[in-house]
DNA sequence: GTGAAAGCGCTAACAA
DNA sequence: TTGTTAGCGCTTTCAC
């Protein structure tokens, strides 16, 4: 077992001090010509690589990023969080995961043990933690940005999709298609996700006369959105919706299913669907779903950009609250207007 | 910005030196309860939590264990990370993910990044690396478990499915079913878990008197599987199989797309496809794919185990070969044979 | 440009 | 049981 070696041993080979030996490693250092070869060389042959612990405590960076994720099973997360780690791992950061049920409220202890390991920063992925613990970041001097989860609490950062008038596009779009009885099954009802996609389709309906003709909630579960469909669409046929807004796609799925399987319902012509994300699996043929795109990539790169931000200017950073719009998916799963996109004037 | 607190000034407000604040935060030391209690008030007073980096620096145990993931666009992974970061957390590590791509062969760097961190252990998954890189880890005393690759090198442990068995299964579910022409569609080739699907299915249609009637690759891109059915089922129809095991479900779903949608096929009817993995859409109603279930928390259970043994008995613990066996899960994407499971005897 | 020296916050002998 | 002491491997003044 070789040992660990340590910039000591670099030094003593070398012919040089230790803190040469630093140096040459330290990006923003300064070593003649001669030394860093030297140094580089016997490192090479030694097989030293500098220790990012040890690193970390002097300098009090320790180059990781605390990400805080709740459940992955909404593909978004798996997408996105594909893109902010790579994102990170470009800028020298990188990604300790803690999971967390958005339930199972201790959230706050999993902060704590977060900043047990000094990270520099962190990122909250649609969890909500409490404006307490938030604030004991902000003391400890650690940036925090929820992604995907607006949070008001001053300080903090928050990249979000623009929910709001995305929930008012598809609600244009569905009465453009001519939709008189539109029902919505909700997310989660503590989420700002949901209330916001809520808020801005019924806002928009309201503009063009038409008001929610069912709701449910569906708690941004597959199962409960499976039931939730079920209590909107098994009723007698004057009573059923003509367009469904299922609050995410993950929920969208279980709806469509359960309207062609369970229901014997054809989409779109009994029915149409809208969902929230634009998930993967909304583009497979077979749900083929049309729904507002939740662009991953812009978002993290906000989120990234503002915590970086942060770590960097730690006082004259800004907290942000960004949001990204968010383009229509038009596919198969709910009627198109005749006229569409609107004609201007 | 409320400064870091030390150990020390706990010790200072407690009374007592700032070793018997370390005592009463280590778990297996002994102190009295007296100072157990003065410690515990005035660390509560200030806020005080231990910093984890120190702690790694100077015990040698970081607690950290790396992941390397390569693509998460194969919902398996999603599923297992978070069950692996589950189980982890339960044992009080956590997890520092990197993530890499199959193709971009610069696994070896990322490992070395990873080692960078002191990390405790290592989890690849899905992805290989160069059994040099391994014997790297193996002297720096940072124990490597491959999850769902099996690897040869000597000294490090591997979990997967017993994929061999699970390809053998499916031949014998297929042939069971009364189909004749048997196609396939592969993973990517170099990975074992393609070669182990592969040859068990082969070995088993063998032993069955049939070989294979078609296969085209796939390497485990929805796009090529896309491609690989169009090549295999765009043909005479005495030539198209009557039956395909697509290497995984993520392949699967698009090849039953492609079936359905682009040649107009019926699935069971025209043609049966079966996939591997069991990931969550399998189950959806409009894919009911038929599958051999990866079973992810027993994979993740064993992985923890020869993990913590390694980490914890360096010199006794011996590395593991596990394959974890995997149920078929007879949905609606194949013909279901008369007699199923097969009778004994 | 370079080396000596002083720690970062903590654990782990060692004495007491 | 407790306090004292010596570092873990590194960055960073500070003289030279």
């Amino acid at each position: 077992m070789a040992e660990k070696v340590t910039s000591l041993q670099v030094a003593e080979r070398a012919g040089v001090s230790q803190s040469a030996v630093s140096r040459v490693f330290t990006p923003g250092a300064s070593a003649s010509k001669a030394t860093v070869e030297k140094v580089r060389k016997a490192a090479e042959e030694l097989g030293y690589r500098p220790n990012v612990l040890a690193r970390a405590m002097v300098s009090g960076k320790s180059r990781i990023i605390g990400l805080v994720v709740a459940y992955l099973d909404n593909y978004f997360y798996p997408e996105a969080l594909e893109i902010l780690s790579n994102a990170l791992q470009e800028q020298g950061y990188h990604v300790l995961v803690f999971m967390t049920s958005q339930t199972s409220g201790n959230i706050d202890g999993v902060v704590e043990e977060i900043l047990d390991y000094q990270v520099d920063g962190i990122v909250t992925a649609s969890v909500a933690m409490s404006s307490d613990l938030s604030q004991r970041c902000l003391q400890a001097g650690v940036p925090v940005v929820h992604f995907n989860r607006f949070e008001s609490t001053k300080g903090v950062s928050s990249v979000t999709s623009d929910n709001y008038e995305g929930g008012r596009e598809l609600a244009r779009f569905l009465v453009a298609g001519g939709h008189k009885k539109i029902g919505y099954i909700t997310g989660w009802e503590g989420a700002s996700t949901q209330r916001d996609r809520e808020a801005g389709f019924c806002d928009s309906l309201a503009d063009l006369g038409q008001t929610l003709f069912a709701r449910e909630v569906g708690d941004f579960d597959a199962d409960r959105a499976r039931a939730a469909a079920n209590a909107m669409f098994n009723v007698a046929p004057e009573n059923r919706p003509d367009a469904v807004f299922v609050a995410n796609d993950h929920m969208a799925f279980a709806v469509m299913d359960e309207l062609r399987f369970g229901l014997d319902l054809k989409i779109p012509e009994d029915v149409s669907v809208v969902g929230f994300d634009d998930v993967p699996p909304a583009a497979w043929r077979a749900y083929d779903l049309t729904t507002m795109r939740q662009r991953a990539n812009l978002m993290v790169e906000e989120t990234v950009d503002a915590l970086l931000d942060h770590i960097k200017n730690p006082s004259t950073a800004t907290p942000r609250k960004v949001a990204i719009s968010t383009p229509l998916i038009v596919r198969g799963s709910a009627r198109v207007p005749d006229i569409w996109p609107p004609q201007e004037g």
